[in-house]
DNA sequence: GAGTTTGAAACT
DNA sequence: CAGTTTCAAACTC
């Protein structure tokens, strides 16, 4: 995150931006988020991801303002000459410092493309480019948005953000460099509070690559951008899209695809090429990862843009749907963690941590039906979910397997960190379709109990339920899976995704990840609670009543972490902590001894569920609360926390969004699937409620209901445990730097 | 590998 | 919403 911190300071003097700095756009931008409100914004500002749009309509309505703000986009783009004032006047025009700047940034896109396409003349590149088919992609992208805003697969659009912007800070020089020929205008153009140099650059090589895609790329053709658009959102979610990274250098051409409708284009991106190089790789990766992970189109979309790599992208000869099955698996011992960086080109550039790569794997795989080639050392499987609670700054690896498939490494999640004792700088995630043997299986699960790449048994369920851990990943089945009567595979994708959506539509966290961090959630609201050893959890809780907790049957301890308050288990020993651990490690701060370990009520429980709960959350059907305790009572709110943000969300779309929980998840985590799907908007709307303070709990379903009003005695647990909070000193393994 | 246990998911 | 059934993973032998 430190990376990601524009630091103003650093600016030198004679930086350009400096100019920009003293705009009031810049001024206003900056005080509505003054903490990483850059970030943030560029984050959100993603262009690919048109999810990142979506603040506006997740708020309100949708599709609206999506497009609203694309045209305006469209338009202001046609208006945005890099070097010209006019984006800056215009900003100042615009009431809302976020869309705006949205749309300035998208046009800065296109600037940096047209620049880095045409160095020679960069300040026409983006008019000239503008019309015609990039014309079309820019508009496109809104409707995408819309989707994306209505979709419940919304749940991981904020991850992208971080983890693309992040990653480019650590980017190539090379890239840079072409990306600072327009960097002058981008900032002028998007930057409200990047100043940093080099931060600025990064920022603006992302974006480049992006424009790259849509400016470069004539051949994408309109019918394909059309079906895009028309693209069920379900789909797009459900599809596991990969990008492909093909990193050599040799390949002329890659591919993106855009799984957001299972279809891809082929897209031929030249003009990168020079760019590419192992930091470059590296910086593209954690948008790679996520877009398997996210909904696909926007992320595809971005990935396909960003990822210059290597490897062969998986190409359907027709438009073929291109679906790839995604698994991430830890992979142990420190040889597989040296293929995996060696073999990337990149592996240097993030200094403190493992540098993401993307790396082509050289042992072609297939999808379901082919040979796929067993990695060595054994996995530990990780399911997406499991990304959720990697701690930031943590190297996320995306092997692009030749065949299309992707493996995706990443550090274990600091909940894995826990069950498995494994030393998180070791462990590297690493797709493994080569375990196929039932003892490999369990293997995979071993260490992280998240569910890994699935490779499941459904004989009845015909892998459309969510007994099917396969579906239940949102992947489809592969050869591994010893499914009868499998109809979780491309063809039937239709069915897949009408399965989805009913399942969604019923319970819109069926597909959100089991295993939630609270750091997550509360992290907004200016608390500590990722500091908390306990700080992960189911994110329905378990009921067990055998096992006590103590076998993988329980979904928490499968998942790494302890039993909380949601679970109604009986007689539960979970190891890993969170019900001991929120008692020990409150009591340990001086908070008095509330609960028992089994008791289905306990008080800190409930206040931590009040605060650290993102999975309270919930659609309102859920009997959740999703109240947010800590906003009304506590007064610690942040100048970002979601009640700040204020009734114009319209307005600044991005900021509400910053608030929102996901989006301070940390870098690489959480963001994948911690974000629930459509309700995110309706929860945060929610906590922006003043009267929502202390859960109550029912003893019988250990639920808590927000009381009203009132600082009862919640409101003194709920002071007791901020000020436990505050007190104690974090954890450094589960706590990811500070974003600030 | 077969059978049992377990608890989530689905159903009523 | 609670109880029951179905299901497949986890586990045991």
């Amino acid at each position: 995150m430190e990376l990601n911190t524009p630091n103003k300071n650093q600016i030198p003097a004679t930086n350009p931006l400096s100019q920009f700095e003293d705009s009031p756009v810049f001024n206003y931008i900056n005080n509505l988020s003054p903490i990483e409100l850059v970030k943030s914004m560029h984050n959100g500002q993603a262009f690919n991801f048109p999810s990142f749009a979506s603040p506006l309509s997740v708020f309100a309505s949708p599709q609206l303002s999506s497009q609203s703000d694309a045209r305006s986009f469209m338009r202001r783009d046609q208006f945005s000459e890099p070097s010209k004032p006019e984006l800056l006047q215009s900003k100042d025009e615009n009431d809302t410092s976020i869309g705006v700047f949205e749309a300035a940034q998208l046009t800065g896109l296109s600037v940096e493309q047209s620049e880095c396409s045409t160095p020679a003349n960069s300040s026409k590149g983006v008019i000239t480019k503008l019309p015609g088919e990039h014309m079309e992609l820019a508009i496109e992208e809104p409707d995408t948005l819309k989707y994306y805003c209505a979709s419940p697969d919304d749940n991981i659009i904020m991850v992208p953000l971080k983890a693309i912007i992040e990653p480019q800070m650590a980017g190539d020089p090379n890239e840079r460099y072409c990306s600072r020929k327009s960097e002058k205008d981008l900032r002028k153009i998007g930057q409200t509070g990047q100043n940093e140099d080099e931060a600025g650059c990064d920022w603006v090589a992302l974006i480049s690559d992006v424009a790259d895609i849509l400016t470069l790329e004539p051949s994408i053709d309109e019918e394909s951008a059309e079906k895009q658009k028309m693209v069920d959102p379900g789909t797009i979610s459900f599809i596991s899209n990969v990008l492909q990274a093909p990193q050599d250098n040799s390949d002329d051409s890659e591919t993106s695809y855009y799984a957001g409708s299972s279809q891809q284009r082929e897209i031929g991106e030249p003009g990168i090429q020079p760019v590419e190089s192992g930091e470059q790789n590296e910086a593209h990766q954690t948008p790679s990862v996520f877009s398997g992970t996210l909904p696909d189109k926007p992320i595809v979309n971005d990935a396909a843009a960003k990822v210059d790599i290597r490897g062969k992208s998986y190409q359907s000869s027709s438009k073929q749907h291109k679906i790839r099955r995604r698994c991430l698996v830890f992979e142990m011992g420190a040889h597989k963690k040296k293929l995996a960086f060696e073999s990337s080109s990149s592996t240097s550039s993030q200094s403190d941590h493992m540098g993401a790569s993307i790396e082509k794997h050289a042992t072609p795989r297939t999808d379901k039906g082919k040979t796929l080639s067993a990695l060595p050392g054994r996995g530990i499987g990780l399911h997406l979910n499991a990304l959720t609670a990697t701690s930031s700054g943590n190297a996320v690896k995306i092997e692009t397997l030749a065949s299309g498939k992707q493996e995706i490494s990443q550090p274990p999640s600091p909940a894995a960190h826990m069950a498995s004792g494994l030393d998180p700088t070791s462990m590297v995630v690493t797709e493994d379709f080569g375990i196929s043997s039932p003892k490999m299986k369990r293997q995979k699960f071993e260490y992280l109990g998240a569910s890994s790449c699935k490779r499941c048994n459904c004989k009845r369920s015909k892998c459309l339920k969510l007994y099917c851990e396969c579906f239940a990943a949102g992947l489809y089945c592969i050869e591994p899976c010893s499914c009868l009567e499998c109809s979780n595979n491309p063809a039937h994708e239709d069915t897949v995704l009408e399965t989805r959506r009913q399942i969604e539509s019923r319970n819109p966290l069926a597909f959100a990840p089991k295993v939630i961090r609270n750091s997550d959630s509360v992290s907004e609201f200016g608390e500590e609670t990722n500091k908390t050893p306990a700080s992960a959890r189911h994110k329905r809780g378990c009921n067990c009543k055998k096992s006590s907790c103590l076998k993988k049957y329980c979904e928490c301890f499968q998942g790494g972490v302890g039993c909380s308050s949601y679970c109604r288990c009986e007689g539960c020993k979970n190891t890993f902590g969170c019900k001991n651990g929120v008692e020990e490690n409150d009591l340990k701060w001086g908070e008095s001894k509330i609960h028992e370990n089994t008791s289905n009520l306990n008080l800190l429980d409930i206040i931590e569920k009040g605060e650290d709960h993102p999975d309270l959350m919930v659609p309102s059907k859920d009997s959740r609360s999703p109240v947010h305790p800590q906003i009304p009572i506590s007064g610690q709110l942040s100048g970002s926390s979601l009640c700040d943000v204020g009734p114009s969300t319209k307005m600044r779309p991005i900021q509400r969004f910053r608030t929102n929980f996901f989006y301070h998840q940390p870098k690489y985590e959480k963001h994948l699937q911690v974000i629930p799907e459509d309700e995110t908007p309706e929860i945060l709307n929610r906590n922006c409620l003043p009267t929502s303070g202390v859960k109550s709990v029912s003893p019988n379903s250990k639920r808590v209901s927000p009381p009203h009003h009132g600082f009862g005695p919640s409101t003194t647990w709920r002071r007791g445990r901020k000020l436990i909070l505050r007190s104690v000193s974090p954890s450094p393994s589960l706590n990811p730097p500070c974003e600030q």
